[in-house]
DNA sequence: TGTACATCAGTGAACGCGCGTTCACTGATGTAC
DNA sequence: TGTACATCAGTGAACGCGCGTTCACTGATGTAC
């Protein structure tokens, strides 16, 4: 039965974020067109009313969640001007951001996934990034004066490597150091804001 | 035919070798088993003489690649101790590590994949990234003091983010800039020895 | 405003394909005598 | 040393399952008159 405009509008939000979070926390490769349209209270056999295939979805959903993850540092860096980067820096690092990859960051989830996906998806992470490492950029004191993009490349850099390996490994006491040794060693970054 | 045990084990290591590379080139999950035994030269049928499970291959085939990699470096610190450092990171930001995965580093490959992945293959990546952690604790220059371990994982973050962020993009302008910013930022780490 | 009808979002069965795994079989290996 | 035979690495067909995608159908929507 056909739906509303509006309805069908909601449908297709509510299957963007289901299929973000279970791309996050499973990989491309993870999740069936089925379980996602699942997950957003539907049957598989609708999904193409709403996206050309899979891969087009994947795409969709990684952009949606790139620029949500920049608009909520924006507005972290507006309320909290001070703390904006220390809070993000100590969020970031967490144990939490590492146990919930589906509420976490695309880049730390799925980087090393996008790398193999064609050019859509990659274009996506290219957007991402470069929206990411701006806005990474006006966290960072301003006293890093030319250097402060390099900074800000470096630190995402160090950040997505740090959470992407405290994942991979099984033994936690090691995880927890992989994350205390990047958290301490980017103190001076934004000790000096 | 049964052949003899020398080839028995010729063709496991051989099978090792294929399946590491590509499993670093298309993911875990982008590789079938009669793709990697047709690579060794063999046909499927027997590939469950060799190993349990295609999770078992490739718990064995990362465990191989990271220890490779390990002795690799040793190797380098030894016959060329003072320029070890400096070359390692100079290959490991390079372009042509960024675009040959299946040569390159495991970890920088399917760190983000082995996230997802069970006890046998996390195990693997804990024992890697540790052993990879001592190699570069070693490389570092030794004034470092007490923060060796902490600047190695530091280090090793930074590296392993800046590898993934590069190959993940689709714009080669910003793919390159990743690489030498990281590169830049750390030149002070290896510029002290 | 009311009505007839074309549109189309969502359903669920079905298709085709690839993949991990199993299995009966082959014939070289290597051992027991 | 030579021979008979049990072992078992590798082959290729087959199985079962899951997945992306298609399709005929349903019935609510929204438009044309």
């Amino acid at each position: 039965m056909k739906v509303s405009r509006e309805q069908f509008l909601e449908n297709r939000e509510r299957i963007l974020e289901v299929a973000s979070k279970m791309f996050r926390e499973k990989g491309f490769d993870g999740v069936g067109v089925a379980d996602i349209m699942n997950g957003a209270g539907m049957t598989h056999g609708g999904f193409y009313r709403h996206f050309a295939s899979k891969e087009d979805l994947a795409a969709k959903a990684s952009e949606k969640s790139m620029a949500r993850t920049v608009e909520k540092w924006r507005e972290q860096r507006l309320s909290h001007p001070d703390s904006a980067l220390a809070t993000f820096i100590g969020h970031y690092l967490s144990e939490r951001h590492r146990d919930s990859p589906g509420e976490g960051c695309m880049l730390a989830a799925l980087a090393s996934d996008a790398a193999r996906e064609g050019p859509e998806i990659r274009q996506c992470f290219a957007d991402g990034v470069t929206a990411m490492i701006q806005s990474l950029e006006r966290l960072l004191p301003g006293d890093a004066g030319a250097d402060t993009r390099r900074t800000a490349i470096a630190t995402m850099a160090e950040l997505v490597g740090a959470v992407v390996l405290s994942r991979a490994v099984s033994d936690a006491a090691l995880s927890r150091e992989i994350l205390g040794a990047v958290s301490d060693d980017l103190q001076p970054v934004c000790g000096s804001n």
